[in-house]
DNA sequence: TTTAAATACTACTTTAAGGTAGAAATTAAA
DNA sequence: TTTAATTTCTACCTTAAAGTAGTATTTAAA
């Protein structure tokens, strides 16, 4: 039951961003410190971010990045979909591909309702409406 | 979001042999058959199920196994804590190892109501209470 | 007592995620 | 125009989980 670290770190990168829009730019050496995440991979994720359009690049020197589109259009379930996680944990817990009513997984009741709730919290949660101030680990 | 693939074949497993406890014993290879899990991975696993005390097992021609316990006293909570698979959910959807309340991580506040309502459902959910009947996938 | 059916043990291979290294490309400042 | 600060590309290495293979051990039936 854990996130994988792409998507972890992703979204902490993308919380830490829109929370420190007024910097029009960060960089990749500063948010590798500041957020703990290796450099070279975090280099990587940057380059899936702008790819799947969550981030804008500038190249070059005085580049960096800056969010695509503003915090409020960005949630928690977006960023999870961007990166394939999505359709693990909507599906199911005991890995089915397809969840078919008629023929129901043995914990399809009990995990019915967390999933529910799971997912509702990940689709209202936009970068906007993120508070916690721990962006580490 | 997704549970380890031995942790989601031990719940299948021993919901299978809560199941079929008219049946005296099981044996790895109707097991793997009809679960359809790699017979070499089930026999792994079903030592460890032996190891930690879910599950008895009888060797030699006309062995196999049985529930260690009564079905009523085996939750899916337990199961995945021999597995080492409740430290990570429990704790944090973002990996922290510890909790601490006056830092909150990003997602702090709401992962709160989730994270309790699986719990309790895991706890709660004993063998006994299993319902569906797809043990497969 | 031999044999067949079962679990248990030891060791290896495969796969995917996580992570690292080095160099190329881009761009603004000096 | 050179240089330094940046992102981007390509390729590789590491690790842990998943899965496989072969053999030893146990035990009841034949
Ligand atoms: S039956 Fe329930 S738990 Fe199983 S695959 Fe479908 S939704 Fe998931
Ligand atoms: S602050 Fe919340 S989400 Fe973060 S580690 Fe603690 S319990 Fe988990």
């Amino acid at each position: 039951m854990q996130l994988s670290n792409t998507s972890k770190y992703a979204i902490r990168i993308l919380s830490y961003i829109a929370k420190n829009e007024d910097k029009k730019l960060q960089n990749a050496k500063e948010l590798s410190e500041i957020l703990e995440i290796p450099y070279k991979f975090l280099t990587k994720i940057m380059t899936d971010l702008v790819n799947k359009e969550f981030i804008l690049s500038i190249r070059g020197r005085e580049g960096g990045y800056k969010l695509a589109r503003s915090a409020s259009t960005i949630s928690v379930l977006d960023i999870l979909n961007a990166f394939n996680e999505l359709t693990h944990f909507s599906e199911c817990i005991l890995g089915s591909q397809t969840c078919d009513p008629q023929k129901k997984c043995i914990l399809h009741d009990q995990w019915a309702k967390p999933r529910t709730l799971i997912k509702q919290m990940f689709a209202e949660t936009t970068l906007e409406k993120i508070e916690g101030e721990d962006f580490k680990t």
